[in-house]
DNA sequence: ATAAAGTAGTTTATAATATAAACCAAATTA
DNA sequence: TAATTTGGTTTATATTATAAACTACTTTAT
């Protein structure tokens, strides 16, 4: 009847920043914390999981003597995404 | 950028509930948890939930001699599952 | 040179949530 | 009449989300 919900990405923070970096080739820190409108704190721990998860890909660098911290979508991360989203369809039907 | 996604909805058992209610006319516990999946523990508390929102309308009363709890979404809970139905498009986009 | 303020994050504490386990009351069955 | 089933509720626990506090550094102002 209903499809499970992959609960890492039902998340309202985590969901955003898969929908961000979906739409980019890459995207920094500071770019997400921007178009999700999350706290820092909140961003980072977030990333993390999705990290862990294997669906994005943080690298650490510098830009000049800042810190930047990159993130990427993987494969694994594109297949979750678009999994979660069937499995939705089947609580909210074609509707969406 | 992102449309912020109702907490209460954004819960996989209620979506469920909503969902099985967006379709029937009403259904009671037994239904819900049978087309749920759900333990009745936690279908009690997140049904609860849901009327203490003002989104169902929970009637007790009895089927013979055994109780019967009848759950019936109300206007305010359709208007809501919309509008959240909604949101989750700026995170989904045109993939769903 | 040094203090103050800003940047880019991480860690940690707390509040909220989801969930199952334990429980209850009555009905049914053996 | 004892055990089991039905239809739930309450409660305890684990997980999660989130902000606040902190770290480490850079930039700017004095």
């Amino acid at each position: 009847m209903f499809k499970e919900l992959n609960p890492l990405l039902h998340s309202e923070l985590r969901l955003a920043v898969m929908s961000v970096l979906l739409g980019v080739e890459s995207a920094d820190f500071v770019f997400l914390r921007e178009q999700t409108g999350a706290t820092a704190g909140n961003l980072s721990v977030q990333i993390d999981k999705l990290q862990k998860a294997g669906y994005i890909t943080i690298e650490k660098g510098f830009k000049g003597k800042m810190p930047r911290t990159t993130c990427r979508i993987t494969e694994d991360g594109i297949a979750a995404f678009e999994e979660y989203v069937t499995a939705l369809r089947s609580y909210i039907g074609k509707g969406i």
